[in-house]
DNA sequence: CCAATATCGTTTCGATCGAAACGAAAGTCA
DNA sequence: TGACTTTCGTTTCGATCGAAACGATATTGG
């Protein structure tokens, strides 16, 4: 029965979830509500922002969401008109994801509200504070890549 | 057709849900595997650890799980009997959570693990470093208090 | 006192999840 | 060539999710 002093609210993996999961709810409240978009979608859509004629497994890579989601979530956007998905010519395993002019559309109505929401909390930090934050998020990813019972990193664009 | 310069894996909503999501698995693994928790449960586990005789609201405001999130996790807590659930005598409508001995020893087990865990993920920073990342989250919410359309914060223990 | 309202925890319901299985298509190698 | 393996995207399946509805209890206000 011994009393230990463990204080949740101070755990960094528990501390790292709120923070994340309250940015990511603020955020997707918007494009739900402005496109009817979840979270899966946005990201797919996101992704795409850069790539023409991308494969699924690509967006399950570098998106960081399992196959099965970037499946449905690619079938939904199609569905809704702002993807378009074509079998390779090449690789007839392979599907050919690209923005429709519709899916672009609401990229570039919804990319500057994104940006503007990340500038309003980056806005809180000063400069240096910053660029510590994503220095501090890239060691820790270090970290975790020495961790053999880690999950891989996605390859992340490097810039 | 605007080709726009938005670099998902550089925004910063989604460097945090990368992040999170990628320390969660890693500790949430050892949870699974050792006791059969799921993350609800863990954080049940975790916040009793600290109160006695604790409310379902109570763990709902300050694990930041929705509530049927905690009644399930409470209910099934209870029948792997890490957990106990007694009505309370002043107020019928209140449920006392608490900790069984095999709670505690699940948790005087594992505690320590979740905090080496933690340990080894802040040795890859400085002291300093912890600090400012202590900060620049601190800082993050506050920002997000502002906002009017973000999720309140769960109140947090302030130490 | 009693109606109206608020609070607590559970449950319902439709949606979403991921591990695993799957069929289809390429690649490998003897 | 032809069996075997690998890769790709989808689908299945049982589990989990949260918004909303719910019954039960407590509180409020006239």
């Amino acid at each position: 029965m011994k009393r230990n002093n463990f204080i949740l609210s101070q755990f960094l993996p528990y501390r790292l979830a709120v923070l994340s999961e309250r940015v990511s709810k603020r955020l997707s409240q918007e494009y739900l509500e402005q496109f009817g978009l979840s979270i899966p979608e946005w990201r797919v859509m996101a992704h795409l922002s850069r790539s023409e004629k991308v494969s699924v497994r690509d967006i399950h890579i570098n998106a960081n969401l399992e196959k099965p989601r970037v499946s449905r979530a690619v079938a939904k956007l199609e569905k809704s008109g702002l993807v378009e998905k074509i079998t390779s010519e090449d690789d007839h395993r392979l599907v050919e994801v690209s923005l429709t002019s519709a899916g672009w559309e609401m990229l570039n109505s919804f990319l500057p509200q994104a940006l503007e929401l990340e500038d309003r909390l980056l806005a809180a930090l000063s400069d240096e504070e910053v660029d510590q934050l994503i220095q501090i998020i890239e060691r820790l990813h270090t970290e975790l890549d020495k961790d053999p019972k880690a999950a891989p990193r996605s390859r992340l664009d490097k810039s």
